[in-house]
DNA sequence: TGCAAAGCGGAACAGCGTTCCGTATCGTAT
DNA sequence: ATACGATACGGAACGCTGTTCCGCTTTGCA
């Protein structure tokens, strides 16, 4: 799982500048639709956005989850990174989680519609999800181990399932202003916890 | 029989025969093809599966989620009406409570694409989630109250967020195997009990 | 400057939900 | 039995999606 899937061959300067210039566009124009309308916006107008054609956004983007991807390839990998920095860090492994976990449901709160684009079914978000499961499960798993190895929480649950339960979650919390995933998804730590020893 | 009068009051027999007779046939065709192809299905689908046209489709049901509730409609009744039941004949509310969240998920879990139907936005599916939630947040209001009044967990979460997150949990469970959702409800579930008193 | 090769734009295709209206059927009054 | 108005039917058509395809333009090198 080294190289996922980059949207061409090589990601710096094998292409004319043009194109270049373009796929810089369109990230662009996508992260700005992507703030306003979600990541559910239109090709077209993501690509109108841009100014350029169709043709275009599908050379560089073969399909929209690659889109996504580059969009926010940056912050996933800084949310990746900052499991063992926390897991350093802080008091004890459980609080690290924690905070690990709030992170991520921050990202995924602020990007509309984007946990609910990764858990969609045939929608050709499918590569959205993998990616998101291959850089930051390994993560979690890291940081669960911790916390069982420090007798905090209970071995019951692996990391795909928590983070999709956590990703689950925080699908509805743009459309609907009464629901707020946070709460729940505390809940669903403290589920975890070990009942204190005697 | 005892139905002479049709221009006054009823709301189920007023109608041309062949009206109500298409009406049953939607329904049914809608059932089957829910289970094979899930709630999303395309209206076409079940049109041509009763052999009625797409006109005849939408007089009988205006919108997807009209359908959608129609043919679920009783399934959801029996699970509002299981909560007071299972609340006078359980051992404790918590353990009513538990039951009757299990068969929520039952419910959800074998309904292709219910949940994910639920949540969705702007597809035309609001109704859904309104008449779900109507439904059957009083009847978990009911058990939760009954639950905080036992003592056996806090009074931090209100019933709608409870439903809202037992189904979003529920999402994807039909489109990926290794996916279970029961798990993480059942320690929802147990992130809600009170920390044992001394 | 000339000229492939690479890239571009947008028309066109397929599939969706939904609307609309000419036509067929039903129920009844004659 | 027939005629006729109300009711319901079928499916073409519209608008919106994602995606593909190909004639034309731009680029970069000789």
């Amino acid at each position: 799982m080294t190289e996922s899937s980059p949207p061409r061959g090589g990601s710096a300067a094998s292409k004319r500048k043009d194109a270049r210039r373009n796929q810089q566009t369109l990230l662009d124009a996508a992260a700005a639709v992507f703030v306003t309308s979600g990541v559910d916006a239109p090709v077209r107008e993501i690509a109108a956005k841009a100014g350029v054609g169709l043709g275009t956004f599908y050379r560089h983007f073969p399909t929209r989850a690659d889109l996504v991807i580059a969009v926010y390839r940056h912050q996933v990998d800084t949310c990746a990174e900052a499991g063992p920095a926390l897991l350093a860090n802080g008091p004890t492994p459980f609080a690290a989680l924690e905070r690990w976990v709030d992170h991520f449901v921050d990202f995924l709160v602020t990007k509309h519609g984007l946990a609910a684009a990764m858990q969609a079914d045939g929608s050709g978000f499918d590569a959205l999800h993998a990616y998101f499961i291959d850089r930051l499960v390994p993560v979690c798993t890291q940081l669960l181990d911790a916390a069982v190895a420090a007798g905090e929480i209970r071995p019951d649950l692996d990391a795909y399932h928590l983070m999709r339960g956590i990703g689950n979650l925080c699908i509805g919390t743009d459309s609907d202003p009464r629901y707020d995933a946070r709460p729940l998804v505390v809940l669903l730590l403290a589920g975890l916890r070990r009942p204190h020893r005697t």
